[in-house]
DNA sequence: ATGGCAGAAGCATTCTGA
């Protein structure tokens, strides 16, 4: 089972290029984040007529996440469950669209798109820092239900230092901090790990390269997307890929597919393996 | 320290992102 996630920078404008993308990889599950649509426009039909539940959670101009599945999704949730909001100083009223998960083929899949922070002196640093505290009372729960968990999205965050083109620049800073570090780990309290580290233990693997002064020709990029699953599903795990591909594309999303290859016994859906059309920069 | 690039809203320019 193929799931991938991708943050598509407006999923109208990106549009052709997704469904382009499906074609050719054919994903179970494809988790995208930063739609900037509302839900009643959300251009459900291209996805539906090539056999995918769709299942939304957007807002206007910003944020929005999205599943695309070929087993329809169950037990959708949008947002936190109330009862996190309470001890971190969110209001659910404010909340912004920013994660919807479901059951699908046995998993718990949840989609995020982790806050940005955009420095560390900012309020919006301190609602980032209160979000992901959210999410790890979020996944407590989860594991208190005991679900085989698979957490997907654009976190905004790289994990460690060879998550960084340039860390000497960096470190300290947005999506490098030891506070954003620590918060992401107490989401994953061990519980979680990260699929792309399983495979590939070097620095140079990005996902995400920002569009001014020719990040991506220059290949000066960050790994900020990843795909967490829980430990009880590594022995299934086949592999992690980064698709840099599409991040060559005319009007590209400034962020690129990320996805793993879960083997279930108990999956029924098809089984394709696209391991060779992957390539790494 | 700032800008650079991109998208949305909406029609000039601002806000936001990472």
């Amino acid at each position: 089972m193929l799931i991938a996630t991708w943050n598509v920078n407006s999923i109208r404008t990106r549009l052709l290029q997704i469904v382009d993308w499906i074609n050719q990889v054919n994903p179970d599950i494809l988790c995208l984040q930063e739609t900037k649509v509302i839900d009643d426009s959300f251009p459900f039909e291209p996805f539906e007529k090539l056999g995918y539940s769709v299942e939304v959670y957007g807002q206007k101009s910003y944020n929005g996440v999205a599943i695309i599945s070929k087993i329809k999704p169950e037990n959708i949730e949008k947002g936190f469950n109330g009862y996190s909001y309470s001890d971190h100083n969110i209001e659910s009223s404010l909340e912004q669209k920013r994660l919807i998960s479901a059951d699908i083929g046995g998993i718990k899949i949840i989609n995020v798109y982790v806050p940005n922070g955009s420095s560390l002196a900012s309020g919006k640093f301190d609602y980032k820092i209160n979000w992901l505290k959210c999410l790890a009372s979020f996944l407590d729960e989860q594991e208190k239900k005991g679900e085989l968990i698979c957490l997907a999205g654009d976190f905004n965050i790289a994990p460690t230092n060879l998550d960084i083109h340039d860390p000497n620049k960096y470190e300290g800073g947005i999506m490098a901090s030891q506070a954003e570090r620590d918060a992401l780990n107490n989401v994953l309290k061990g519980r979680l790990i990260d699929s792309f580290r399983i495979f590939e233990k070097n620095t140079g693997h990005w996902s995400w390269w920002d569009y001014r002064n020719n990040a991506f020709e220059l290949n000066k990029g960050w790994r900020i997307d990843h795909i967490y699953i829980s430990k009880e599903l590594s022995s299934k795990l086949k592999s992690c890929v980064i698709d840099s591909l599409p991040r060559a594309n005319l009007r590209p999303s400034d962020h690129v597919p990320v996805m793993i290859d879960l083997s279930l016994n108990d999956f029924n859906g098809d089984f394709i393996d696209d391991e060779d059309n992957f390539f790494e920069i």
